[in-house]
DNA sequence: CCAAAAGTGTTCCGTCTACACCCATGG
DNA sequence: CCATGGGTGTAGACGGAACACTTTTGG
């Protein structure tokens, strides 16, 4: 291959990844104790670098199958981090992916294996490098995209009930919202389907389990909460 | 300096500019035919390599410092682009800023020397290599911060009458809107102030002139249109 | 029978939208 | 005097927010 830009210098990419979870009533990410210098045993979120035949996005999906055995997972990007120190060891330029997963896919083995475990956003200890700025910007994106896109539904199972969405909603936003008007929200839009199915798990009476239908949110994608 | 990380392969780092200017009632942005191979002829946004000593945004700084001469431009990152075969010439990620300027503070004479020009966005041309997604990106960030944050300010001349502030939002949206209401969005305001200036370029009556007072809206900001 | 979560409607208020005419001036 | 863009108010529709009680059932 001809080579260009030969006079320039390059650098070291890395991807990190903050990956969301829903448990418990709490937003939660997973960290865990870096294995390798510099920084070793700091918390920080998993990330790798950037191979040379992978794009930005392949490297990401890599990275987040190692971790947690899942593909075709959610996935945004949320920015590239570049300041010249960032990384006490050399220079590393690095993009930050954000992922949601529903908790109970992703085995505990593997969690241990790999050294991570959920972590709530409200006791997020002080994380390697930039590491906690990647996780404010990709919790505000979250934010933003919460009312107006259906990204809730990768943080719960395929069933799931109204009060656990709503749960989620609050714990996404960090206030409260009042019961009726948020499940007359959820009745306007068709895709978020009745099931005739009762989960008996969090209450005498049960409640009822809904579905997020993907092909009718695609038909008509009036998502708003 | 010790050394980490020996093993990973290292690439190249560009920073590419998607310049917004408003002029005639049109958003326009800034590009040029490309100066090097691979590529050479083609349209383009402006860009650079990332030096080694500076940051992401020192160097999208840099890159837009060369081009216009101004300093401390409105600039926010749009995004990193990563694909493996983005550049036909070898692996560069290219991480993409997007800047806001008044086109009457860029010397045309400069624009010449740079061979650049500011093209409407309607009358976008191909771009080589990815270049067509990194505008459409930082067009779809403006319109989802023109309502929401005091950015038509970074386009428009310190003093502009109403009229230019909704033809700049009109053209931001993609669609008209009403005057009267506009215009009773931005009396809501206070940040937003008149001025005794009168300007007569433009009709025979003459206009109000404007102004934004940063500091007003930094006191209180809530920006909404 | 009681504790605990699920489920359900209405009213009010504020906000957004639609809409049309007069003003000031230069040529 | 007329063409051109600047400037102004109101009424009706709509959507969002506030608000409390009944239901179910396992223990």
């Amino acid at each position: 291959m001809t080579t260009y830009y030969e006079e320039y210098s390059k650098v070291l990419v890395s991807v990190d990844c903050i990956i969301f979870g829903f448990d418990e009533g709490e937003l939660r990410i997973l960290i865990g104790r870096r294995n390798m210098d510099p920084g070793r045993g700091e918390w920080s979120l998993y990330g790798g670098f950037v191979n040379s035949t992978e794009s930005l996005d392949d490297a990401a999906n890599r990275v987040l199958f190692q971790l947690t055995g899942l593909r075709n997972l959610y996935m945004r990007q949320v920015g590239a981090f570049g300041n010249v120190d960032r990384d006490p060891g050399e220079r590393v330029i690095s993009v930050a992916y954000c992922a949601l997963i529903n908790v109970n896919d992703y085995d505990v083995r593997l969690q241990e294996q790999h050294g991570v475990k959920w972590v709530s956003l409200k006791e997020m200890p002080r994380l390697y490098s930039d590491h906690n700025l990647m996780v404010a910007k990709a919790h505000k994106m979250m934010r933003e995209k919460i009312s107006c896109e259906p990204i809730s539904f990768n943080l719960l199972p395929n069933l799931f009930t109204l009060t656990q969405l709503q749960k989620l909603y609050e714990a996404v936003c960090g206030e409260s919202v009042d019961k009726r008007n948020f499940r007359k929200r959820v009745k306007e839009m068709d895709f978020i389907e009745k099931t005739e199915l009762i989960d008996k798990t969090t209450s005498r009476r049960g409640a009822s389990l809904y579905r997020f239908n993907r092909k009718a949110y695609d038909d008509s994608p009036n998502f708003k909460l």
